[in-house]
DNA sequence: GGAAAATCTACCGTTGACGTGAGAGTCGCG
DNA sequence: CGCGACTCTCACGTCAACGGTAGATTTTCC
């Protein structure tokens, strides 16, 4: 268990308002997206939330995979969780603790995880390329006409 | 004008339900394109719709652009237009009595909206680039750790 | 410490892309 | 021509991703 989400921390914390303007995003977006659990702000003793630099990273984060990839809210939870554990993969990998089997073990959990994601996005980038070489080919048969004339 | 859309075809038309079944799709879906100016299936005098292959075609064209580009229905409506108004491009142009300073135009507004798509899509694309190129790079770094071990 | 500004929790509204009947009219086949 | 299957047009329901508002608390700042 680490301290993000649900106690105060010592960075610069900011409130809601600030935070949405800073994310660009609408306070009810923000207050959306933690009833999804996208993210987890703090809060105080009165219950206002309060935003770290890394829980705004997270809203960006939300914001890109959202618009520029297409992905909806429940694909995208999948792609946090997924890069959460491997984040915390990576923790343990570093532990001194850790066995080496046990290394062995987490380094193949986050292959396959990087690799499914690997998979879904491969997908779409495949149907896009497609798409393009349609276009291309449709601007290139234009091109020799007009130069024809 | 063409005979398509209004008026029966001397083709293999189809009933709604064949047709929605053939397209891998509702008959309320259809008729929902329908509503948005999708499509425009020819109908019955009884008041009944009947799908053309040209239809069908034109399904799968807009089921393709939802589930693998991730475009709405209004973004399908903008390139399906495009696309219409290629083909009628193309027809006035290999019209004999078109004249040759309204080809060039005609070729110049063909290039534009062929190209204007292009941008969209290629932005895209990009993004999902560099989405892949990390995901590469990350897994790369875990093989190379494996190999370490 | 007290007023003004900001936040809180419901809760209803909205848009897109259909789903799902209800009730009436149409099609095709023997 | 009859009748069972199919289709028609409303019209309300749904799910996602928030928008907006109300009324009650909290926070902030002097």
């Amino acid at each position: 268990m680490t301290t993000t989400g649900g106690v105060i921390e010592h960075e610069s914390l900011m409130s809601i308002g600030a935070a949405a303007q800073s994310a660009g995003v609408t306070e009810r977006a923000l207050r959306y997206y933690q009833e999804l659990g996208l993210i987890k702000p703090g809060v105080t003793a009165g219950g206002s939330r309060r935003y770290s630099r890394r829980d705004l990273e997270r809203v960006a984060r939300i914001r890109e995979l959202q618009a520029l990839l297409g992905f909806n809210l429940d694909e995208i939870a999948v792609v946090l969780a997924n890069e959460d554990r491997t984040a915390e993969i990576k923790e343990a990998y570093l532990d001194e603790e850790t066995p080496d089997s046990r290394r062995r073990q987490l380094l193949e959990e986050s292959l396959e995880l990087a690799s499914q994601m690997r998979r879904t996005v491969e997908a779409k980038r495949l149907a896009l390329e497609s798409f393009l070489d349609d276009l291309d080919q449709r601007i290139e048969r234009i091109r020799a006409k007009m130069a024809d004339a």
